[in-house]
DNA sequence: CCGAATTATTTTAAGTTTAAAATATCTCCA
DNA sequence: TGGAGATATTTTAAACTTAAAATAATTCGG
């Protein structure tokens, strides 16, 4: 699985091509910043119609979009997990957003650490509102792609998340291959 | 081409399928949720590389990133649209890493509203080193991923992308087609 | 049952980010 | 050439975000 590397490129290819801090990256570098570009145009012109529809951001829109999938709430914890965010940030969402009498809290059945965050009524309207604007927002956003492409990009964003995944989630300190035991990087 | 719509979906079909705001647009969501995903679990993951390899920050790395493409400097507003984050964003951004010797401005020959950003030595040679270890930490992370599976993201996702930007740069105004002038959606 | 380790959340400080208003400069055409 | 409109940047206020330390409560092995 490893032999291929450099496929396609005219370039010499020397013994160190393995080693880890020299080989080719060009490729996936390119992938991951079109990946990001293609995601921040999409997420700014859906903060952008959000803000200027509905008044409201974006990271309240996310999370309003949890809670309305888990109609008995959720735990602070589990919006931080679930938003990819850290729990700080929950934190202060959710009090502006109780403020707002968007959602509500009470205290976890059975650990006494923990809240229930849930929408009220008018959070759950308000959302149903916005999120099927959303909806079409976002198929029109990706309206140049037919039924083909979006599951091809579903299977290969799929893959790579779990590639990442994997990455992410092994053993911290090492920008290694992950296998190796070895650590003789250049490391500049 | 529109004819195939809700094609593997056995729920009915009524005449009202074309209008606005009814349609099935789970596919797309779910792409784009997918999508929000992958890129989240990588960005963070590169964010946290980052500090704790460099203490470095993503947003100061990015900028550099920038500038270490333009030799010759780049004003505000470039950088402004290069990072697809507002100019006030990159106002603080510059004003910092000036501070910290990473980066210097000078006035911008023939038009005194504007100056040119570039890195200093010092930056360059930080960049240098970061550069490298993120490469090596992208081509980790999409490891899963062979060259035919790059290749064949990169299309779409140019295809995605062409798409988004036709629509964010269209006509504002229109949670519409975009090309019907009749506006008689449900609004909520 | 006790205490060490874990888990859930909050707090704090600093940085990032946006939208909108304010400045300053430039362009261009009538 | 005068000024209206466009462009570049800064400022402001508020929100968002993170990392790290601090609290509080739970779990669990001995």
């Amino acid at each position: 699985m490893e032999e291929l590397v450099n496929e396609g490129f005219p370039e010499a290819i020397d013994a160190e091509t393995r080693v880890q801090g020299s080989g080719d990256h060009r490729a996936e570098l390119r992938l991951w910043l079109r990946m990001l570009t293609c995601t921040n145009l999409i997420e700014n012109e859906i903060r952008s119609l959000l803000r200027t529809r509905f008044d409201v951001t974006l990271p309240r829109f996310d999370l309003m979009a949890q809670l309305e999938k888990a109609p008995d709430g959720l735990t602070l914890g589990d919006l931080s997990r679930r938003m990819m965010v850290s729990a700080g940030n929950v934190t202060g969402l959710v009090e502006r957003l109780v403020q707002d009498g968007i959602v509500e809290r009470r205290p976890a059945p059975g650990d006494r650490r923990s809240s229930l965050v849930s929408l009220t009524a008018r959070g759950r309207a308000s959302f149903e509102t916005m999120a099927a604007a959303h909806a079409d927002w976002v198929a029109d956003l990706f309206g140049g792609l037919d039924a083909g492409d979006i599951d091809t990009l579903m299977a290969l964003l799929a893959k790579a998340k779990s590639s990442a995944r994997e990455v992410a989630d092994g053993p911290p300190q090492l920008s290694q291959n992950a296998t190796l035991p070895k650590k003789d990087t250049a490391d500049g």
